[in-house]
DNA sequence: ACCCAGGGTCATA
DNA sequence: TATGACCATGGG
């Protein structure tokens, strides 16, 4: 039987789903915030993170630059990594208003604000994907452990690529898409809903749209 | 008690 | 380039 193609594999996804409705976050600043704290952590630790940040009206660029690591490791504590992350955390917004803002930073170019994200330290390839895609609305797609893990599953990619060769790969067989953004979003948002609640609860997958996703792997 | 989560950095070879 | 240690809470 032969593989299906990156578009069939985002069809069944939606099909099977439905919109998922991404990012969470009520504002741009509110989305890249959930970006850095949501490294290498479930959602649910980060929402009560930005629930201290909210409930202390915390959650702006100024605020956060002028709090004591400390005080802001504290409100964090719930995302873990709390220390590391309130550090991160700052680092970005010190970036943030020394690029004068997000009315400033909306002019830059995809690449160029793609490289300045990158220059933050504790914003790496993933997580400046993630700021560009659903807080700029660019059209890059995000790749994390899960694409890789499923894609690599399905025999559309080997697995060891690295996370620029299988960024090229995916908008490579998306290129012919009208609404990239639009489908880059939602393609993302279905790999880590299928992940999370099918993947996780039915190991073998032996009803997964996608059929032979998770067969002959152990679930972890 | 163990595994892992919507990663990234740094030191080492 | 490519591993490994490290960061840390909360749910399954």
């Amino acid at each position: 039987m032969a593989s299906l193609t990156f578009n069939q594999v985002y069809q069944r996804l939606l099909r099977q789903y439905g919109p998922q409705d991404w990012w969470p976050g009520d504002t741009a600043f509110e989305i890249m915030v959930g970006a850095v704290l949501t490294q290498n952590t479930s959602w649910t630790n980060v929402e009560r993170a930005i629930g201290n940040l909210k409930q202390r009206d915390a959650l702006s660029s100024s605020r956060i630059v002028a709090m004591p690591h400390a005080q802001l490791a504290r409100l964090l504590t719930p995302a873990g990594y709390f220390n590391v992350k309130a550090t991160r955390l700052k680092n970005y917004c010190v970036w943030y208003e020394s690029q004068g803002g997000l009315s400033k930073l909306k002019r830059l170019s995809t690449e160029i604000l793609r490289k300045s994200l990158l220059s933050v330290n504790g914003v790496g390839a993933e997580t400046a994907d993630d700021i560009l895609l659903y807080a700029f609305d660019r059209p890059v797609f995000v790749i994390d452990a899960y694409t890789r893990r499923l894609f690599t599953r399905l025999g559309l990619v080997e697995g060891n690529e690295s996370y620029e060769e299988l960024r090229r790969i995916f908008e490579s067989k998306l290129a012919r898409v009208k609404d990239k953004v639009g489908v880059f979003n939602e393609y993302h948002a279905l790999i880590v809903h299928h992940a999370k609640y099918f993947c996780r609860t039915k190991p073998r997958c032996q009803d997964c749209c996608l059929q032979h996703c998770c067969i002959g792997a152990v679930i972890s």
